[in-house]
DNA sequence: CTGAAAGCGCTTACAG
DNA sequence: CTGAAAGCGCTTACAG
């Protein structure tokens, strides 16, 4: 491997000089420079990052955790992330914790050590009990994506949820549906509330017998949950699935059972992923501006990093807006 | 920051032995240890990996290269090569090259320093080009999931592609289907010449106006393709598409037509996508075995890395097998 | 089993 | 504008 000494010797200066002419930091004689540029090109150098890292104390790479990386949410979010980070010059160390959270916490303690400038965190699942862990940490670390409460001791930059389900029940109520049914896949979801805001500003209610718990936010879990709500409540005339996946497993449900969508019954879902548009009738959902959280999130961790200082513990809530599409229509 | 030095003085040694009980590879007297060990726990200690880093010359971290991690394949991909590594004690550095050359060939560069001990390079696209810059390079590489014919300096591990043709191939003239029909995306697919080898085996001919190209890898892709196919040649009883995506669009295709899938026209897709399964009909499809390769190829890199030398340029090519589901029916 | 020394390849003040 | 020195926090032989 060749270094930085190599190279010195080779233009006839010293290393510091190279190193100089490199960071562009102190002005070099332009002969001088032209030596150095020509050693390096001819020994084909290249500086070790590590070393650097080791001088300076910063890694310029910046860890990310995300429960899995094969939806479209997570996906898009790794790829914006990465996107920002290389713009301000980082690179990406990709941690999935598959919702385990032993599994999160091993990959949390080998990141503790000076591998990592910063952290952004997107989804709560299975880390929220180790958070402790980063308590004492030096660097910089943002959460996101985050849907139960956030530790008031980080910045989190996320999505209304709440706002989301709102947009969904204020669609349906829009349309004149009053009997309602909802698939949920966990039990507290702000999404829920949101929607039952949306009737209550009508005075309607949404009650719990109308929600519907899925056994996991996946197509067979919807099919299930939908197959039960509409067994449970045959005259409602319209579902809220608080996600896509959910969504597609009631379409299916619906098909099953000889109803038309949005005809029989109007479905409205939340997540805008792309099997929503690829689902027969294509999905009304709620999109999430979630490349603009992952933008966010890495500004403020960038930030942080440059200031020196732990990015100030405010609470930034990204708006979703609800499209429109063939899955709904109105009460006739 | 607290280093190994503050742990020493604490525990009333030197900093070598707090390097050994770390270590474990030079025996501790266990009542040293046991100091060592709870002045550490006092401290809170943790050692800094960039440091030990660049005194080992390992930074313990495998550099991936993906096209983009929102498709199934590649999603799957980079979360069992991370399961792999973590399992032999590395992490993960991803970069995405979005199939955009330039950008690859920045992360490339940016990684030819001493920030990773292996490269794993998955997909073929934009890569190419720019291979060359890892020729001296001082880490192994191996490349995967490649379709495209490989540098032979390079060990590969990739998916016999031309063998999933053959077997989707296979499947329709064991249905008996003889008047098919074709949708690519790249026009050279191996998938289309293995496809072709299955006709080729009873005699009979797949004519390259039976092939139609889609724009792109998409449904909208899929869709057009898959009506000009139907348009050019409706007498054809059966479709393969070279990716499920194509395929997922023809179905929609197929319906706009009137046709009924599969008992007017047999679909068979290739590359068994999650969105398959939840296409109606489900796809019959050629199932890779995607995670087993980036486990292999993982395998190939880690020891490469352990024994000190290049991986081996050898190729190794995994068989895919065809999954039959219900859009694939017997011609009568 | 434990300690003194050198070194990994850089950067950062600090003289000249 | 250029060079000599110290240091980043670890590990690796090598004495004792």
């Amino acid at each position: 491997m060749v270094t930085m000494q190599d190279v010195a010797e080779r233009a006839g200066v010293t290393k510091q000089t190279v190193s100089n002419v490199l960071s562009g930091r102190v002005a070099v004689r332009p002969v001088t420079e032209a030596r150095v540029r020509e050693a390096i090109a001819e020994l084909g150098y290249v500086p070790n990052l590590v070393a650097r890292s080791l001088a300076t104390g910063s890694s310029r790479t910046v860890g990310m955790f995300v429960p899995t990386v094969s939806t479209a949410f997570y996906a898009d979010l790794v790829e914006e992330a990465e996107d920002a980070l290389e713009e301000h010059g980082y690179r990406l160390l990709l941690c999935t914790t598959r919702r385990d959270g032993e599994r999160a916490r091993r990959h949390l303690a080998g990141l503790t050590s000076r591998s990592v400038d910063a952290l952004l965190i997107a989804g709560d699942q299975g880390l929220t009990d180790h958070l402790p862990l980063l308590s004492r940490t030096r660097f910089p670390v943002v959460l996101c994506a985050w849907e139960t409460p956030a530790p008031a001791r980080f910045p989190v930059v996320t999505i209304d949820y709440e706002h989301g389900g709102y947009l969904a029940g204020r669609h349906l109520r829009r349309l004149g549906h009053e009997n309602v049914t909802v698939l949920a896949s966990p039990a507290h979801d702000p999404r829920v509330s949101g929607f039952r805001r949306a009737f209550a500003e009508d005075g309607l209610e949404v009650p719990d017998s109308a929600v519907h718990l899925a056994s996991e936010p996946s197509f067979r879990g919807g099919v299930s949950a939908a197959e039960e709500a509409m067994r449970a409540r045959p005259s409602a005339t319209a579902l809220f699935a608080t996600h896509d996946v959910l969504a597609v497993g009631a379409l299916e449900a619906a098909r099953d059972r000889g109803y038309s969508v949005p005809d029989d019954l109007s479905v409205v879902a939340h997540d805008d992923t792309p099997g929503g548009l690829l689902a027969r009738p294509t999905l009304t959902s709620v999109a999430l501006p979630h490349r603009e959280m992952a933008r966010e999130a890495i500004g403020l961790l960038v930030g942080a990093i440059e200031g020196g200082q732990p990015a100030e513990p405010r609470r930034r809530l990204l708006l979703p807006r609800l499209i429109a599409r063939d899955s709904t229509s109105p009460l006739v």
